[in-house]
DNA sequence: TCTTATTTGAGAATAATTCTTATTAGAGAA
DNA sequence: TTCTCTAATAAGAATTATTCTCAAATAAGA
């Protein structure tokens, strides 16, 4: 709790019941949508106005609290983990994982710095990875 | 044109202007979303409706003659490009390349060759490439 | 506590996409 | 070529996700 008021402040953003909830939920719920993050906090407690939410997140967006991601299969969902990361994707369902590899990231760091793509500087890079978990 | 008719036929589908247009469109336009192929097509000749076009989209999708590509900024985006790539991503722009690049596919297929991800079975791997343009 | 800029709620507005149903038109068969 | 039947399309209503507007509420520093 004390740990989202401080995500928050770091960012200088303001302290409102409604950004902790909506904090909260992105670290409660695997990459949650943002009907996700509404359902999940009308259930607990408050109610929450729809506009707030989709506001709030673009804000932590905006501050780099969360990261947006995008799948094939409509809908944005919201990521809060901030370390660098890929992301697999199963290819027939919505499910979404997290894809820490840093052994990965130092091979394409590597090799874009030989390989350069003409016209373009890399900020960013990250995979797409699309498969099927087994169990 | 010729062109057109015979990979829809290739793919079993009947061949009907609005297919044809709709193909050509995403030929003609660079990573267009459904709402640059409606202009087109009524910009030259034909009128078109909206859910045609969706569903024809979607009819590409299925066969495979077209890929779905989503970005960061929402609208999806189609791409008739077959061969694997990957895309470079303008970060203060909508605009978006196809990036070939197979020395690096070869890379990532010896990589993921030897080190697997548990539970779970890779069947493609795309990059989104974060950056900037330079001119 | 007071003040002020920010944030929120409520719901209307917009945009993208899907759905429904009647009509039309490919494409193979005759 | 013409016929037949199934698949495709048009038109616009419906749905869904997201954004916008503005008045009211509230966090946080003075």
């Amino acid at each position: 709790m004390t740990d989202i008021k401080n995500k928050l402040s770091e960012k200088g953003l303001k302290i409102t019941p409604q950004r902790m909830s909506i904090l909260e939920a992105i670290y409660s719920i695997n990459h949650p949508t943002a009907d996700d993050i509404i359902n999940f906090i009308r259930q607990k407690h408050s109610n929450i106005a729809t506009g707030t939410v989709y506001k709030v997140l673009d804000t932590f967006v905006q501050k780099g609290l969360i990261k947006k991601i995008t799948t094939d299969k409509d809908v944005i969902r919201y990521d809060g983990l901030l370390i660098h990361h890929h992301h697999l994707h199963n290819s027939d369902s919505e499910m979404i994982k997290d894809y820490i590899d840093e052994e990965l990231d130092e091979i394409l760091t590597e090799y874009f710095k030989k390989k350069r793509i003409e016209n373009f500087k890399i900020e960013d890079i990250s995979l797409q990875i699309k498969g099927k978990f087994l169990k």
